[in-house]
DNA sequence: CGTAAGACTGTATAAATATACAATACATAC
DNA sequence: GTATGTATTGTATATTTATACAGTCTTACG
């Protein structure tokens, strides 16, 4: 039950190698690969991958890496930032008190603000603390869902 | 029956100023701005004006317009380029003649080449007559079609 | 061990989007 | 005028994609 990530890399250069403009299509492509999941699954799995279907400028769609394979390298960077330096994240209501290694507190919490996740409000660091504000509606759950969502993303 | 292309613009406006993720939510935007259409017809739209669905970098998708809306700027002026330029075309087989203003024949070509129409397999340019060879299984209405296709795209 | 929580997936279905077809409106050529 | 071709659209439907729900597997903890 874990080729989910493997599968997701494979996926990730089909879509960069191949003009694929569906998901059945995927689908075989991936059952070649030896990967053998179903269309809910593979729906699943390019969102997590953030796939986008754009044009190709005359008859048709396709899918495509989001823009910001560029920006996602940075990307990349920020969440290796915030995984590199969270020692551990604790909650009061809707402000959460984010221990980082010492002297890493700015560059997480510069990662975060980067990252712009819904849940976060705004931070306010230290030198190893980081104040962060939930916004309104957000609950802890939600950011530590949000952090897990984004961490596959790392890969390679 | 005219109102076409000015929606399309309204259509442009909305998919850059707002975070929109379905047609019907487009739908009901397009109706505040007094066009009033029913979803397919949106979709005919979208596909026109090259619009992509990419991922908000978190919870969801939206529309936008497409990367090349820089690309586009240039990809503009091509079609400018063959407007300005083309004389006339006329077919034999599956070679087409293309007639330009004197001296235009190599810039009318090179953005043939550059907007890489499915139907052109390759172009020869002199001073005012390019050769161009249609691809295999194309005919010359598909190219015409296309380039139908292609000249909404210009307007601002 | 048992239990609880979470990750991952499939099935069934809902939601969203695309399109075949038919109708209508224009324009052009005759 | 009429006929013919093309563009535009709506209706109805097909296709494509997303998701609610339930089941399985794994892990962590007592």
């Amino acid at each position: 039950m874990k080729e989910r990530y493997s599968r997701l890399s494979v996926v990730k250069e089909l879509i960069k190698s191949n003009r694929i403009d569906n998901q059945d299509t995927l689908l075989s492509l991936l059952k070649e690969k030896g990967y053998e999941v179903t269309q809910a699954t593979l729906s699943r799995d390019l969102k997590m991958l953030k796939v986008g279907k754009i044009s190709d400028g005359w008859s048709g769609y396709y899918y495509a890496m989001p823009d910001n394979d560029l920006v996602s390298e940075s990307e990349k960077s920020y969440i290796q930032d915030v995984r590199r330096g969270i020692v551990s994240i604790e909650f009061s209501g809707n402000m959460g008190v984010i221990k980082t290694r010492s002297g890493h507190a700015n560059s997480v919490a510069f990662a975060l603000d980067t990252l712009s996740l819904p849940e976060i409000l705004g931070t306010l660091a230290g030198d190893d603390t980081i104040f962060c504000i939930l916004r309104e509606g957000m609950t802890k759950e939600d950011l530590l869902e949000s952090f897990k969502t984004r961490i596959p993303e790392i890969e390679e």
